[in-house]
DNA sequence: GCCCTGACTGCTA
DNA sequence: TTAGCAGCCAGGG
């Protein structure tokens, strides 16, 4: 299998993030072994084509500091707080929400590396 | 290869 | 508490 390229890695964690939970962009680059590579998870998911965010749970990956904070002409962090909040996650009156009640575990070194291993992404599927 | 960009983060004032 | 700023890293032109 040919190594994945960064952004596709980001796709198949991002995947695992259960409904109703919430993580930061640097907790999926720790993940990858590249816990400075933060920023590049946000351009991972900026690079999601409309088709593709169909997938992704995209608006489950939020800033470190609980707000969402993406920038994209199609979507505004309201529509991806609103997006969260049919979830079941909370937030309070300043847009924060809180990673105690909602964040996500993540995955362990091993899940991560079975997950790269094995996963595929839906459009990949036959 | 080099340079620029960006849905971030942590530090400082 | 809040704003400004520099560091970081992968992809694209």
């Amino acid at each position: 299998m040919p190594e994945r390229n960064f952004f596709e890695k980001v796709w198949l964690i991002t995947m695992q993030i259960p409904r109703g939970r919430v993580t930061w962009y640097g907790a999926i680059a720790e993940m990858l072994d590249a816990p400075r590579a933060n920023r590049t998870v946000g351009w991972a998911l900026n690079a999601l084509t409309p088709e593709q965010s169909q997938h992704i749970p995209w608006q489950r990956v939020i800033n470190k500091a609980g707000r969402c904070s993406i920038r994209n002409s199609e979507q505004t962090p309201d529509d991806q707080q609103a997006l969260l909040e049919a979830e079941g996650v909370e937030f309070d009156a300043r847009g924060y929400t809180d990673f105690k009640r909602f964040g996500w575990d993540g995955l362990t070194p091993d899940e991560v590396r079975e997950l790269l291993a094995w996963a595929r992404l839906p459009w990949e599927r036959g």
